[in-house]
DNA sequence: CATGAATGAGGCTTCATTCAT
DNA sequence: CATGAATGAAGCCTCATTCAT
């Protein structure tokens, strides 16, 4: 799985299962004994990273803080654990735009960031977005986020700089 | 090129040429008369829709009015012009991420949108991101852009609100 | 036909007839208005080249010379046009090799080189090789011919000096 | 590799790999679990067949014999060789004339030959030869030997004659 | 359960040849 | 007769997947 987002990360959704299992330390035969088809790998993949990050983004979220503390400790979870494992996020930003991805994947791996929706709901409703769907909301975070991410990742001695500047544009836009 | 925008908007980036060829109407090996490879077919194209989205998106723009009226007619040309052309949208998007793409176009592609991150600059400089680096926050723009015309395609009777709501919550980033 | 030649000698006998008509100055379609077929514009450049090299070989033949000076003068004006025409020689040393040349063909090009070989077939006749069949001794002359000329045409300081020597090592296995 | 002798002989360097394939009894696709790439198989065959040649030619040579015992010994296994395996031969001679073998594998398929070269060589200091370059005297030699061969394929009931009378001319042109 | 050789469908690209202009 | 765009068959190579060991 680490390896499938490795080589992921380098070589892109069309990287050869071979290289997979090189990269994983067994022979491509066995890879088609833990996942019947590449797209299965794929995602499981995706169903993997998408809980990891969201695991990592609501670990230690302080309950009682205000929702700007909690949000921003969200943020900055989620945005570490991008900034820490680059080429996972590489990989999941890849898979997000697959068509390989299921439905059904999709819709797991929404209902893994639903504390993170949670959160953003209660913001949302009484800001200024308060018509606008939910849905919208977290796809702006998320592409607020990836942005952010980004350029956490090119430029990594300004990482925190970009982390809270990223954030505050977020919070502007919700509150 | 058209035909090839609509192939990849429904088959991906790894459409096989043949349908490309089919879908233009033309044979097989006619598509290597008029490009070398099909990467070169992939860069002409960002390239060409890169220029019409930008060409579009300042046609007519009011050069007289005040900055939010030029950033807004600039936002909805630009809305406009991805909800009416889903496919080519959508091609847009996957070749934005593709590896396929050359820095040499890529950069092309972004001497293209100067004058849309010029207006944006002078927004930003007396904004409260005065002090991020302009290519974030034109990546920023390009994020909810993206997602705001996916909301938009997604369900066009209300394609104006959606367009209405993603740009004032830029704006709220910006100002 | 001089563009064929310098076309195989320096891509063989693959190389795209598209490539032989620009050399020539003219247009692809134009090529086949002069040539059925590919093969059949190989088989006459291999007449053409056949028949040059012959012609040349037996200008100025001393027919009252003996024997050894005929055959001198023929070799040396052999590997003279070799030496000087490197392309259209190896085009004509890819072309004897070649199985798109017609039976027919050959044995044109065969009949060309009649008058060397009724030379030839003089001095056989009274040597050591008289019990060898024609066409060995004629194969050999050839091969010696064609090793003799790669030499001073690699080398072309010492052309002569190499003329001269394949002559010698000829001349003593005839006679 | 026995496969693809026997088809490049039948067909030429432009035999299809799918014919190889087939010929040796795998799949079009197994041929490149073995080699990577054509002119990779090519190369390899070259190797081999100039192996085997050169091998079958030193075989049992006499050491102590005189040089002409010797080089007749050699003359003989190679020519017996050639006789012997048609294909082989018939697949060498192409591949001796292409261009897609490397200067590296040309540079090794000599070297194999190193033996026969320095036979030669003692033969040649001594002889009218000794002022021509080595490489002449081989490159000869080859000449000679694969016109030789032809004969003896074509004409299988006169084998042996061909191969004396071969020698014969040689010998010839070196004492 | 692991292995890795074998498979063959499918993709990209080339090129001799045709034909409307 | 010249042109050059169009054609499509054919070639090389990749790779997900299978299966005998």
């Amino acid at each position: 799985m680490a390896a499938a987002a490795r080589v992921i990360a380098a070589h892109g959704l069309g990287a050869p299962t071979a290289l997979i299992a090189e990269e994983a330390g067994v022979s491509n035969g066995s890879l088609f004994t833990y996942f019947d088809t590449k797209a299965d790998l794929l995602n499981q993949l995706y169903l993997d990273l998408k809980a990891e990050s969201a695991f990592t983004s609501l670990k230690g979220l302080p309950l009682r803080a205000d929702l700007r503390k909690q949000t921003f400790h969200m943020w900055s979870q989620s945005m570490g654990w991008a900034a820490q494992n680059p080429e996972k996020r590489r990989a999941l930003a890849q898979l997000n735009v697959s068509d390989e991805i299921t439905p059904t994947s999709r819709a797991t791996g929404h209902k893994t960031m639903k504390p993170i929706a949670s959160l953003l709901e209660r913001i949302r409703a009484k800001g200024p977005m308060r018509d606008a769907p939910m849905g919208y909301v977290v796809a702006i975070m998320n592409a607020v986020g990836d942005t952010t991410a980004d350029f956490m990742i090119h430029d990594p001695s300004n990482a925190n700089k970009h982390c809270k500047m990223g954030f505050d544009a977020l919070w502007r836009m919700l509150v």
